[in-house]
DNA sequence: CGCCGGTATGAATCCCGAC
DNA sequence: GGTCGGGATTCATACCGGC
């Protein structure tokens, strides 16, 4: 039964159009997955001289701007969002409707409207499994100092169906691929960049938000079965085509740009797969936990006030709320502030100053060691 | 002015009842932050634990009155749903109305009621600034094999005001915080533990949901100043009153359980702050006191007629009797000039152009700073 | 071939006080 | 409230050219 639907499908396909019509045209039922990335409606202050982001080098940030991702264009911020999530909750429901009734859904999203898909879904009936962090290890930095570093972007992961306890969910290839540690809903990945990014003929990238295949292959190799379905109904360029290709998973590919579908086709086409051939991905990022010394003040292990000496009690400095030290004519890092005192070019902060502890002094990289120890295990 | 409505404030006490009849009570803009962690709705098996109000980590919140049961009359998944909007709506709004213009929000949650949280933010006018990833370095695994280990919670922050861009963010504070780096969006710390959880007469932990005073700390060294008002309307043992009252800000804490509320109380009178505890932190360049060249060239420190170089000499320019700068065919102030030199649209002519000191560049920011040191020797 | 320095760039809701 | 203009602001990684 599941093969004769599954021939009424357009197996490994990138069909071009409105992605609501085109999901219409799949059965009910008939997939096991559905991956989405959809437009993020960002609304960014563009076009003006005002609205222009620059590095501090001057050079200017080429953000998204494309036209699918305006939404209510001209309108408040109130029907922005009220549009958006017209648009959102249609494509949900019709994601749902094709999924099996053992089908997730995957959809990433930033904090501009994964809060609104996270709703729909809930509304929809569909059952929450877990978010995931993407966590980037080089994200774009924020250049005017305003906020913090957007390091991340968001994945929600849910089961068609409330009851729905059969889910596929290969536990143990997770852990494999982890390192043979239980598979954490945080995941540090870099961003597409490098030979895996696709460019056009003006050498400039294909498409401005192509995500990392190593994210794909987490997903379809933890929630997908080989000759499962996947559907994409935000195809882009075909990262979820192609790393479905790779594993034995069939794809269907919805995108409204003929252009990014013919890169996506081009793309897929040129991948070998070999019977096989052990599948080479981005290792994930090992993340070795830098322990900077405020972390030490704002874990309470010292406190603001705290005076630092160093071995001889040549030198003292008070310990401020931000981690930074404070002497009688300088302020900054412990080793700035080690290596002003002494008048040399660098100092090692943790092992020069020391706190007092029942009469003796003691490294402040005692507590370095203490946090490392704790914090290591998050990885 | 901001004294006297301060003056009406219930400062640094925990006021117990229903939160959102106790908010009701403080009056219009008047508080600088709102810290909340509130509770959330999870859905399970419907007849057995249907519409039990519980926290992220599935411990049970004890109804004992009609404010919570409201959530636990059996209804559907969409009703539950809908009664955890109102819910919501209602103390956002007031937690709004008590904000000021220049005031912002902190909420915490997980994926069962983050997303919720998040549109009703949007939707009440409220904007984001950034979400913000607690990565628990120690979560629970999860035991079942069945989904990700649950590591992490979700922050939003959000200023009052789209157009405010004059919330407080102490970004040097934090860049300091993180050993001189950029402050990411994915924080790592431990759940609260150890001799930081509290615990009650019997042994066990007084609170189920008790967040790490780290949490709390880099959020109001980044998002407040001293002596600002912080309310957090689920109070709960008064973490956020803890590490006010040790940052030196002020606290109004709204619990509804009797028993909570008394734990927190007990906490904070308990925290000792010495007198002298360093609550500065490292200050911004954008609060020091602006020095126009001008004053520069008035002391004598640089005289009419220099010429002034940038790092690599590729451009000159003769400094004017009004700190005005001229070059072949260009006359302004040290920014306007250095920035028609390079065709750039900006430039900061303090650390552009540089004088000559026996055969090397020095750029002319070296006097400014020692201006702004005899400014601060003065007072 | 490797190393080193300069340059380019990524889903971005990115300034603020004085007049 | 609008305009003007001072001057503050970035991290990880990839690529390229020169040596």
């Amino acid at each position: 039964m599941r093969n004769v639907a599954k021939l009424e499908l357009p197996l490994d396909q990138v069909l071009v159009g409105d992605c609501i019509e085109l999901i219409r045209g799949l059965p009910d039922k008939s997939v096991d997955l559905v991956f989405a990335d959809p437009p993020y409606n960002l609304m960014l202050d563009k076009g003006t001289r005002a609205g222009t982001l620059r590095r501090p080098d001057q050079s200017v940030v080429d953000g998204v701007d494309d036209a699918w991702d305006r939404f209510a264009d001209g309108g408040s911020t109130a029907e922005s969002y009220a549009e958006y999530d017209r648009f959102t909750r249609a494509w949900l429901f019709e994601a749902r409707r094709i999924l099996k009734d053992t089908g997730a859904i995957w959809v990433i999203g930033s904090y501009h409207n994964i809060f609104r898909v996270g709703v729909a879904l809930q509304d929809l009936g569909f059952w929450m499994l877990n978010d995931v962090i993407w966590r980037k290890s080089n994200p774009m930095p924020n250049f005017r100092g305003r906020r913090f570093t957007n390091a991340h972007e968001t994945l929600i992961w849910a089961a068609r169906n409330e009851a729905q306890k059969t889910y596929t969910f290969n536990y143990d290839a997770l852990k494999t691929l982890n390192d043979d540690l239980q598979m954490r809903s945080d995941w540090l990945l870099p961003i597409c960049a490098g030979g895996e990014r696709l460019k056009g003929d003006d050498g400039n990238k294909a498409h401005p938000t192509q995500k990392p295949e190593a994210l794909l292959y987490r997903v379809l190799v933890g929630c997908t079965h080989p000759g499962d379905v996947v559907v994409d109904p935000f195809f882009g360029t075909g990262t979820t085509g192609a790393v479905a290709k790779r594993l034995g998973r069939h794809f269907i590919g919805l995108e409204r740009d003929e252009t990014y579908a013919g890169v996506a086709r081009a793309r897929i086409e040129a991948i070998e797969v070999g019977d096989d051939a052990p599948l080479s991905v981005t290792r994930s990022k090992r993340d070795e936990p830098r322990i900077p010394f405020g972390h030490v003040v704002e874990r309470g292990l010292i406190r603001p006030g705290t005076m630092l000496f160093d071995q001889r009690r040549r030198w003292g400095a008070k310990v401020r709320a931000d981690g930074s030290l404070v002497t009688g004519d300088a302020t900054g890092s412990i080793h700035r502030v080690g290596a002003h005192v002494q008048g040399a070019p660098a100092c090692n902060g943790w092992t020069f100053w020391h706190f007092e502890h029942q009469g003796s002094l003691v490294p402040i990289d005692f507590y370095r060691s203490r946090l490392r120890a704790e914090l290591g295990a998050a990885h």
